[in-house]
DNA sequence: CTAGGGTTAG
């Protein structure tokens, strides 16, 4: 059975090659006649029907016979049937010249085989041009190791005797990118300046994605701006850039610029643009984008369907993911993801577990890091910790997965939850990767619920190593030794958390109504219409207390200071936005509000009151999971 | 005398 290249090849270019073949051994090395032949043949003979290919015996295949047949397979990047010429040109005596090689390294580059290619290339010292190290970087920019793309463009320039050019820049860019070497990327920065291709958008493009890997988001706005002409995978790029560094608003407000100045968008302006809108959970505009995106023709694309699934799990419409999930061609392995995640962060873990097992008996993809990630998370929602030691365990022995930092983090999370706390501690101390601030946060967080002080100290401690700048840790760790009569303690970390100039992370919620976004801090009266809000919080409270609720004053494990903690019991950000999305939207309207914090004991309560009495269901997005509070109940059945 | 940049899951 032959590849299909090999047929493919009898019907092309076929006429001066069967002519040629004929030719005597003389003709060897002589580039021209190839073309001359062709004109000056007669018509060509009947193909012989049993000898197609040139893999078939050759009584003695000619130089411009090997050298047509390799630029087709470096067309149709067929490495086996090139390999196997490549053999033949060795045992027959011929060798390689340049033209030959540099083919050669090409077709094994660009197929994957960078070894080979660097062997050939390492060989031919004086043929080095332009062309042949552009295909070497390139490749290892792409196949990797990526430090090798960076090294030998360093050889390029010391070698001297040629100059990168605007096929150069853009892949030692890409391996800055990967391996988050700004350094290197500076430097390649500065020599494009000093060059001619300081303007080509290739090369922009890739400043652009290389600064934003890199966290630079300012510089790749800045190259972006910069830029004269900007066509659309610039463009994509600097949205992908904003998308990634927590800049959604900025990806969305560029979407619409780019349509204005009438740069069409492509398939990867919608993805990168949708999972933006998924972020800021700005579900009206992740709408617009899937109605624009299907009257664009788009709407068919699996990649496309991904990112619209994700968007709506984001956005607090599992169901709706859901049935785009079920509307795929073809699943791969992160539309999985996607859906197993989606339900993981809602707390639904019975269907992300049926998902899951759907997964592994159906679908040609293997479960990977993140899958486990979504599973485990799940059972953290849901609080099965015996579930995710199994999965755990499963992950490891079947699936031969390393666990990483974010594995470790669910079950500690789960275990804590659950108070046992031996099992958590064994965990964190016989992990095979050091213990970050994720960890003892999820640690933490199991002390708070089950009030074990000694533990949530050496948490602390541990955060405060980590995480110098946040305050709340300190807060904490001072309320703690407060509590446990350890005034000497509690007033030090008070004075290290002021003697550091720190301020807590200030807590903000926010809800977009029609389009439009409206944030809200902690204890705000900015918002215009703040007068109403507050009346409505009054109106609630009242009713509230009319159905028993005291608020909760337990001083331990409280992230504020007492004072503080009185001024805004009514005040959390949460609280404002829900007030304004009651007042603002007709009556049985759901609400999703987004919050850069995680929801504090008595806001749950609250809220979960809230949805009863007013008969709505209200959807928060925390830092790291949802609650569906319906009916005086919420979906993490208090687990989080 | 050849080729190339951007894309979703955690």
């Amino acid at each position: 059975m032959l590849p299909s290249i090999l047929t493919k090849s009898t019907t092309s270019p076929s006429a001066a090659r069967l002519h040629l073949r004929l030719l005597p051994a003389s003709s060897l090395h002589t580039s021209t006649p190839l073309r001359l032949a062709a004109i000056g043949a007669p018509p060509p003979p009947p193909p012989p029907a049993q000898s197609p290919s040139f893999l078939l015996p050759c009584p003695s295949p000619s130089y411009n016979h090997y050298a047509t047949t390799l630029r087709t397979c470096v067309l149709s990047r067929a490495v086996r049937p090139g390999r196997q010429l490549h053999a033949r040109l060795l045992v027959s005596g011929l060798g390689l010249d340049p033209a030959l090689s540099i083919r050669l390294v090409d077709l094994y580059a660009s197929c994957g085989h960078v070894s080979h290619a660097r062997r050939l290339f390492d060989r031919m010292p004086q043929q080095w041009n332009v062309f042949l190290w552009n295909v070497l970087i390139r490749a290892y920019a792409r196949d990797g190791p990526r430090e090798a793309a960076i090294e030998m463009y360093r050889a390029m320039v010391a070698n001297g005797s040629v100059e990168p050019d605007n096929f150069t820049y853009p892949p030692v860019l890409k391996a800055c990118a990967a391996l988050l070497d700004l350094a290197t990327g500076r430097e390649v920065h500065e020599r494009v300046g000093r060059t001619r291709w300081a303007a080509d958008v290739f090369v922009r493009a890739g400043l652009v994605d290389m600064y934003a890997k890199c966290g630079c988001v300012d510089k790749a706005r800045a190259v972006f701006d910069g830029t004269a002409v900007r066509d659309a995978v610039l463009w994509n790029s600097m949205i992908a850039a904003c998308g990634q560094n927590g800049r959604p608003a900025e990806a969305l407000a560029l979407c619409r610029d780019m349509a204005a100045e009438g740069v069409g968008p492509t398939i990867a302006t919608l993805v990168s643009t949708i999972s933006a809108a998924a972020d800021a959970a700005a579900l009206p505009r992740g709408r617009e984008l899937h109605g624009y995106g299907w009257r664009r023709g788009f709407g068919l694309q699996d990649k496309l369907k991904t990112s619209l699934l994700d968007m709506y799990a984001k956005s607090g419409l599992v169901k709706v993911a859901r049935v785009v999930f079920e509307q795929l061609v073809h699943r791969d392995l992160i539309s999985w993801n996607s859906m197993i995640c989606g339900y993981g962060m809602h707390g639904h873990a019975d269907e992300a577990l049926e998902l899951f097992s759907e997964m592994r008996s159906e679908a040609q993809v293997m479960p990977d890091n993140i899958t486990f990630v979504g599973i485990l998370s799940a059972c953290n929602h849901g609080g099965m910790a015996k579930e995710a030691k199994e999965f755990f365990n499963l992950m490891v022995t079947v699936y031969s997965i390393k666990p990483t930092v974010q594995h470790y983090t669910c079950l500690v999370d789960v275990l804590g939850h659950s108070g046992r706390f031996e099992e958590a501690s064994d965990l964190i101390n016989g992990m095979s990767v050091e213990p970050d601030s994720g960890i003892w946060g999820a640690l933490l967080n199991g002390c708070k619920i089950h009030k074990n002080v000694e533990l949530a100290e050496l948490a602390l401690q541990k955060l405060i190593e980590l995480e110098p700048e946040d305050a709340g840790n300190y807060v904490l760790l001072s309320n703690i030794y407060a509590q446990s009569g350890k005034w000497e303690e509690a007033a030090r970390a008070r004075k290290l958390m002021t003697d550091r100039g720190l301020k807590k992370i200030i807590a903000c919620s926010w809800i977009e109504l029609k389009g439009k976004s409206h944030g809200f801090l902690v204890g705000d009266a900015s918002h215009p219409r703040s007068y109403e809000i507050y009346e409505e919080l009054e109106r609630l409270e009242g009713l509230m207390s009319q159905a028993g609720y005291v608020p909760d004053t337990t001083p331990v494990f409280h992230n504020v200071e007492d004072d503080e903690k009185r001024n805004m019991v009514r005040g959390h950000s949460e609280r404002l936005a829900i007030a304004f999305g009651l007042i603002s939207t007709p009556p049985g309207t759901k609400l999703l509000i987004t919050k850069n914090l995680r929801v504090c004991e008595d806001c749950h309560v609250v809220i979960k009151l809230i949805s009863k009495i007013v008969q709505r269901e209200i959807i928060i997005r925390d830092v790291n999971r949802y609650h569906h509070f319906v009916n005086g109940e919420c979906s993490c059945k208090d687990h989080w």
